[in-house]
RNA sequence: GGACCGGUAGUUCAGCUGGUUAGAAUGCCGGCCUGUCACGCCGGAGGUCGCGGGUUCGAAUCCCGUCCGGUCCGCCA
């Protein structure tokens, strides 16, 4: 007889003895009769013992919530009238002829069928937290992604190929976790944000098909989509170019909604300039569901009588732009108050507005505090560019571009979701045309927008030194539902190239020398034409399965200061591990206390 | 580094304009109930109100500090 799961045991099996190994979700004492509900990963069952059979009734009585049991006995449809169609079980039960008792169990620190437990709770007792069959689902739907990744892949020739764990810190990017080395007093290796530079070793290699599950390291402040260890889908391939890289890429996940949701995506995914986005979105990773744009609308606000607007809209880094909310003038004075501390978080100084109650009388039928800056034909164009109708109502955001992209940006997000204006699906779509360097006001240099191995368009290559700000790079992200989930870039593969970047970057050859030179040297032995792509799996599984956290999608995540619940790591070590790796402490170890 | 929200029975929360013995639900323990499935009924146990300090005749409640959890800004090539 072999031993079944708890939820596969169905109407199937009735008249059959089964065997079942699972936890007590729930004992029922009702009259003479035990019910016990024994669950496991896939599932509940019902198992009832009869008074008449003292020896194990009596087993039956001592069982509590969570322990763990082997259940040997009869599957048969429950007697009429005790069905229970709500349960997928609901019209069987397994009368038990014999009962072990595998392991007891405390009373467990919350309830499993709880859904409003806290997460500290859940994370310190993370194994009882597993065991719900919400967080099993998503468990199991993020092993299928990758199991559907990998298979594909493979069909596509691709290698899965380990890189170190153990390496080299970067000075570029974010904060290293560093790992002291024992045999070299005062070098420290780091943990790989990501494992970028190998897998391009590995196309000069000639391992031109390249992919792997793997864990990266940052050591920078966690969001709700952001862990300090989180895992990439890593990707490289030779001698192709980005549009077939994307093209693949989109076959993949066409292949994954398929297999796991059932549902078909756009055929193919549409590509979105860098530049179009930031205008219509005020981000590089547009949500695009949520049916608002932004307007630009500068160049008739540039003569008004009004600093704010004038200002920006004469700065050549500044940015008017408008947001058109349709039926908007419902609005209440609060909910505009509110907004306004919102984009205020992004540094915006106001956010101006405009009610269209009725645009058929003219000025008279706007109500704004604005309205009285601005001249008729600025108003018309303002109201011919947003098409605004009766009942709309028009936000402006003026500051630096930046400034506004981002307050505008995230406002028109959180309208979206505020006013119900979120479109039901998935819109994917790649964002492409990526400028090579951002300016940073406070460093006063070039940083790379995606990573300074990132190749420049071939046509761009003399801005390198001439316009590096100008300078477009060969990068592409897709995003899906506003979540950038993959970011890739076709590479440099000349050396001279990768100096020059560099360079552009401030990064003198010495220095480049000393971070990079295994890289510069490698470019000089036959380096092949290559690229690739990384996917955020963590962030895909989220969207998948509708989580609001990615802790709700790890099995061991870290809390928003990055420690461990469960473990209490990071810990305190002991004096001779920090002696053996040359560690002083500026201050001593507090005693530890008494356990 | 910064802003905001939270921390009170095992759990989820109420109490917070200071004032008898800090409540509810659920869980837990015991009893009753011969088909329950959010079973029902009766009874019981269970709290350093995160921690420290201050104000006060009196603090869960007000003030300051601190720790922990969360959301966000900065940060995340």
């Amino acid at each position: 007889m072999r031993t079944h799961y708890c939820g596969e045991v169905n109407e199937n099996l009735i008249d059959r003895e089964v065997t079942v190994s699972g936890w007590v979700h729930r004992r029922r004492d009702h009259g003479g009769v035990i019910f016990i509900d024994l669950r496991d990963r896939e599932g509940l069952v019902q198992v009832v013992y009869d008074p008449d059979i003292p020896e194990i009734f009596s087993i039956a009585e001592r069982v509590r919530n969570e322990y763990v049991l082997q259940v040997k006995g009869k599957v048969r449809a429950r007697p009429e009238g005790t069905e229970n169609p709500d349960m997928p079980t609901g019209k069987i039960e397994i009368l038990g002829k014999e009962l072990t008792i595998l392991n007891a169990s405390e009373t467990p620190p919350f309830q499993l069928d709880d859904d409003d437990v806290s997460e500290e709770h859940r994370l310190r007792y993370r194994y009882i937290d597993l065991r719900r069959p919400e967080m099993l689902n998503r468990l199991r739907i993020r092993s299928k992604i990758t199991t559907l990744m990998r298979n594909f892949l493979d069909e596509q020739g691709f290698m899965d190929i380990e890189t170190p764990m153990l390496t080299k810190a970067t000075p570029e990017g974010a904060r290293d976790y560093l790992v002291p080395s024992r045999t070299h007093e005062g070098s420290f290796f780091a943990l790989p944000q990501s494992p970028q530079l190998f897998k391009q070793l590995l196309m000069m290699s000639g391992l031109d098909r390249y992919y792997q599950v793997v864990r990266c390291f940052r050591d920078e402040d966690l969001r709700a989509d952001r862990q300090p260890e989180f895992t990439q889908l890593d990707i490289e391939t030779s001698f192709i170019d980005e549009n077939e890289i994307m093209r693949m890429m989109e076959e993949m996940l066409h292949h994954i909604f398929a297999q796991v949701l059932e549902i078909p995506l756009h055929d193919p995914f549409p590509r979105m300039s860098y530049h179009e986005a930031m205008q219509r979105f005020g981000s590089d990773k547009p949500d695009l569901r949520i049916p608002l744009e932004l307007v630009d609308v500068a160049d008739v606000m540039a003569d008004v009588d009004f600093k704010v607007f004038s200002g920006p809209a004469k700065d050549p880094k500044g940015r008017v732009a408008a947001l058109r909310v349709p039926n908007g003038c419902g609005l209440t004075r609060k909910q505009i108050d509110d907004y306004t501390d919102y984009v205020g978080i992004y540094g915006a100084k106001g956010l101006a507005y405009i009610k269209v109650n009725e645009w058929g009388k003219g000025r008279e039928g706007l109500q704004s505090p604005i309205l009285k800056f601005l001249p008729d034909e600025a108003v018309n164009a303002i109201m011919e560019r947003t098409s605004a109708e009766d009942g709309d109502l028009i936000f402006f955001g003026a500051d630096k571009a930046t400034v506004v992209n981002e307050a505008l940006g995230a406002l028109r997000v959180k309208l979206g979701h505020d006013l119900d204006m979120v479109e039901h699906g998935w819109k994917p779509l790649w964002v492409v045309d990526f400028p090579m360097f951002e300016w940073d006001e406070k460093a006063s240099r070039f940083t790379s927008l995606h990573h300074p191995f990132t190749s420049p368009r071939e046509e761009d290559l003399d801005k390198l030194e001439s316009d590096p700000g100008n300078c477009m790079s060969r990068a592409y992200d897709m995003v899906l539902n506003g979540t950038e989930v993959g970011g890739g870039s076709m590479r440099i593969y000349r050396q001279a190239v990768q100096e020059k970047v560099f360079r552009a970057l401030g990064i003198s050859d010495e220095e480049a020398q000393d971070k990079f030179g295994f890289l510069l040297d490698a470019l000089k032995y036959g380096c092949p034409p290559h690229g690739g792509i990384a996917f955020g799996l963590d962030r895909l599984v989220m969207l998948m399965t509708g989580a609001e956290s990615i802790r709700d999608v790890m099995a061991f995540p870290k809390t928003q200061s990055a420690s461990c619940l469960l473990t209490q790591a990071p810990s305190q070590v002991s004096d001779t591990q920090l002696r053996e790796l040359h560690i002083k402490l500026r201050k001593p170890l507090a005693e530890k206390p008494e356990s």
